[in-house]
DNA sequence: TTCCTGAAGTAATTCGCATTAGCACCTTGA
DNA sequence: TCAAGGTGCTAATGCGAATTACTTCAGGAA
């Protein structure tokens, strides 16, 4: 000890200039040379029960955080998300204790869940359960959802890529090159951003006055070809990849024949070596952004909900419209 | 509450089936049901401060753990350390809140390290400070660091890769297709892991009676082609890029008027197209390897050190020494 | 009836810190 | 000389769980 009561150490480490607490300076110092002699620092355990916080946000993922395989959903969105952790000076707890049960994915709330321990955390994932989501509302538990959510039970504080508007001004892009017949391939479902996809698409047909066609993912390209679609918007990145090899296959020229665009979505690892035209989602940025928001809603409360636009990006793969004499393309 | 005290509950939590704590199946089952239906779920925190563990494990990096850049050191090492974790039940805290003071790296000991938060940490970096070391060994703080390090004030606990075989194996492979100079392309310093591989090569040369020679990586590759040498072993992955570019470059051919050897240090990122003879560090073994570990000496204490084996990988820059009419390569 | 021995559960204490209330001392001003 | 007000620090309390030490109760033996 320096000769001085627990209180005052406490009051010396928390920087404590307030109105009705004084420390002198001299006592201060003698304070802070004992600290520099022991090295000793405040367990973070005991702060955060006493004071509620402890500077830790929590990071939910429904799979491994640092998978097996290369391409990798979560990696770019971390990125930001350490990034901006670091600046705010907070730790980053990944949650991989939360097992699955039996084929399962994780679930936030099994039972002996530990997202309590953080101040706040943020959730990743292209889908997030309705059930968590409702629970870490109704719990009041702070948080930010990477991706747009739906309200669950209440609104959902979230940070989002504005994909609408991208996908519309991909379709006016495709349009002002003379493309009247357009191609969506994609579910359009299984989560808020392929429906938001989806509808952009939708918007864009309805806004150009274009011919507008939806294929599953499981259609043959030969079908979407003779439909007379001269231009795709695919959901799926692999699937690009997949469908410009079977272009090549049956000699439909990428992108003079067909125009390929990307929106984006990036579920299966892929290997890549043509440069699609489309747009890319602001992973890093939002990130950052998702940990900035969970910093203010800490600090002041409220459900934040954010956008971020989608960049796009010039490719090889939109072309002006093939010359149509016939329905058919050439080949 | 379901009519008992918090003792009781926190008993029944807990599954003490103890000799001297009995808890009536009837009771239990009350507790229990109440917990189901609140969805209670212990501080852990709180936790933390009366027993002392909370199941989470500091991952301390030097630098940032999820790099802009593709070419990844940490990467692999933390899917191993994530997939063990998750098999014990860990979570895994990211000491993200490390800043460095200007310029510097990242110190595990700040003003306000967060060490403590976890119950043990694993450590992760090409080299680590020695002060460090010495003071989490002297503050008796549980840890494991990845790679050999030398004594700190005392043994460090640490899963390293076992360089100096390796090295020797490649060694002799090279010897056994007919090279006698050899080389070593590499500072050979910085770090254990670099003495390691420098060690085993002068091992291999001395059980081999080749003849080896050291070159720092800034030697000019005509020098080190110059000097007779027929099989370069190189320290650094970048490097050996870099002189496979430049042998090309001279008209040197590779394998056939020099063979290059990897050996697998990973530092800086690069693009790679060339498959290279030498030996891959088992870096995602290590990762698990580490946590198990940190495990056992949570469980039990001890300072286990273990060095795993390097796996030799074939590639295609290994090559019969080439016919030495002259003491000149061709070309 | 009294004493003793488990069984079942609870009150009280502890962990390390933040915070609140309050105490002792020192100036002032009247 | 005494009240009023300010200064600098400390005793006491709380956070939420784990743990220890103790109480209560029932049944059996003496």
């Amino acid at each position: 000890m320096a000769g001085v009561s627990q209180t005052t150490v406490s009051l010396v480490l928390n920087k404590r200039g307030d109105a009705d607490v004084r420390i002198a300076p001299e006592t201060r110092e003698r304070v802070l040379q004992a600290i520099r002699e022991t090295g000793y620092v405040a367990d973070p355990a005991a702060r955060r029960l006493a004071y509620g916080r402890n500077r830790i946000l929590g990071v939910f993922t429904y799979e491994a955080v640092f998978p097996a395989e290369s391409a990798d959903f979560y990696h770019p969105f971390l990125v930001g998300i350490e990034e901006c952790a670091q600046e705010i000076g907070c730790d980053l707890l990944l949650f991989t204790s939360a097992k699955a049960a039996s084929g399962a994915r994780r679930r936030i709330f099994n039972e002996e869940s530990r997202v309590r321990l953080a101040d706040g955390c943020v959730l990743l994932g292209r889908t997030v359960d309705r059930e968590d989501l409702a629970r870490l509302l109704a719990e009041g538990i702070p948080f930010v959802s990477v991706g747009r959510r739906d309200d669950a039970g209440g609104p959902v504080p979230y940070v989002g890529a504005d994909y609408p508007p991208a996908v519309l001004a991909l379709v006016e892009r495709a349009v002002a090159l003379g493309h009247r017949r357009l191609g969506y391939v994609g579910a359009g479902t299984g989560g808020e951003s392929m429906a938001d996809r989806l509808r952009g698409f939708h918007e864009g047909v309805a806004a150009t006055g274009a011919d507008g066609r939806h294929f599953t993912p499981d259609v043959p390209l030969g079908d979407v070809v003779a439909s007379g679609v001269t231009a795709v918007f695919v959901e799926e990145y692999a699937d690009c990849v997949a469908i410009a090899t079977a272009a090549a296959e049956r000699g439909v020229h990428v992108p003079h024949d067909l125009s390929i665009l990307t929106l984006g979505a990036l579920t299966r690892p892929v290997q890549v070596d043509t440069d699609f035209t489309g747009f890319r989602i602001p992973r890093r940025e939002m990130g950052r952004r998702a940990v900035q928001l969970l910093a203010e809603i800490l600090e002041t409360g409220g459900t934040p909900q954010e956008l971020l636009p989608c960049e796009l990006v010039d490719g090889t793969t939109l072309a002006p419209a093939p010359n149509l004499t016939g329905d058919l393309p050439r080949g």
